[in-house]
DNA sequence: ACCTGAACACCGTTCAAGT
DNA sequence: ACCTGAACACCGTTCAAGT
């Protein structure tokens, strides 16, 4: 007996089920997220145009979530608050990074953030042959500490003796009000840096 | 008429076709990887445990042939060396980053490379806690610089309108050595930065 | 318009059978 | 020891059929 009084689906309920098949770590999929749905993995696609769209809407709604207002200010305080949003962002859902790396991005509302925080930029005076590669050093640096948050013993597995690896790896187990110290450090000293060159090329 | 007088197929054949096929932009897979090595798919498993066994392969050859021999000499000279030949492997193999990504390492030469990094790092005294925070932050910085040099219009495809990001993005088509600028003078700040951070910690 | 169920091409993996 | 070919369970996607 297809077709309910009311409908099962929608495009939101799609993408929160896929978030948290994600984050479940069962093995992400059309099949199981239709079965986390309860419906014939068939169904999606009157929602839904396939396994890799799912995966940009989770971008998009994760993003919208993290960030959700335009963060205005100076470039500095747009940075500060990207960076810290997107950290976040990875370190509590860091199972879909292995899912968005590498896809392009067409989400229109992440588009408008990364053109927000390259604006920001570019009104700063950083030159425009540079933002791009800010911006992706901004980006690799919240996935690589958002990673580490999330699972420093999973990064690395070492079968053979190390010398200095193996032990922290077990010390970091319970790090985690550390390596958000390491973490707001790590900016301070980013945001000091693009200060100074900024700052140099002002002065040319 | 199966097995021929010499061996159709050793683990380095395996795992150097393997690393053309995901340089070749074709879907990345078993199938794929036999039908190129003109074999059975079965035939693989002889040598190999699978598909996450030859991505694993491919991380170590990879970064046997980008991180030769161990980097000597002090802290400074270890991070940028290890910085520079990562963000080579990752601009000449963009494509797999998003293999490699979020699967645990468990290549002992790989191993060993980070862990002779790691030792760098504690050597030169930077604090237990933060080490794998920084390493992290490394090889953020390389694969984001690695990602941003080989492909920038491939990561955004805005179809509305930006400020910004649009016109960065048509520029950058042809700004490599820009990119290779950028990202030196990114890699003098992250280890002025950390030399401030240490000596910082000298001093208490 | 929305959901089902059957069907399709393809995937990774196992295993008996051949040399 | 190494390769094939058949088989298996599963994957993403399409589409006619139902309401």
């Amino acid at each position: 007996m297809p077709r309910p009084r009311v409908n099962l689906l929608s495009v939101e309920l799609i993408a929160d089920a896929a978030i948290e098949l994600a984050d479940s770590g069962e093995q992400f999929g059309v099949n199981a997220l239709a079965r986390r749905l309860g419906v014939t993995p068939s169904s999606l696609y009157n929602h839904v145009d396939g396994k890799d769209a799912i995966i940009e809407l989770m971008r998009g709604r994760l993003s919208r979530r993290y960030l959700p207002a335009a963060v205005t200010g100076d470039w500095e305080t747009v940075i500060t608050g990207t960076v810290r949003a997107l950290r976040r962002l990875y370190a509590e859902h860091p199972l879909i990074v292995p899912l968005i790396v590498g896809k392009t991005i067409t989400d229109p509302g992440v588009i408008a953030q990364y053109d927000h925080l390259a604006t920001a930029l570019v009104d700063a005076g950083v030159p425009d042959g540079e933002v791009l590669a800010i911006v992706a050093i901004v980006d690799a640096y919240a996935i690589g500490f958002g990673l580490d948050l999330a699972s420093p013993a999973e990064v690395w597995q070492p079968d053979t003796p190390t010398t200095t690896l193996g032990r922290l790896i077990t010390d970091a187990a319970r790090g985690a009000e550390r390596s958000d110290a390491a973490f707001e450090i790590g900016l301070e000293m980013l945001v000091a840096s693009l200060r100074v060159r900024r700052d140099g090329l002002r002065a040319r």
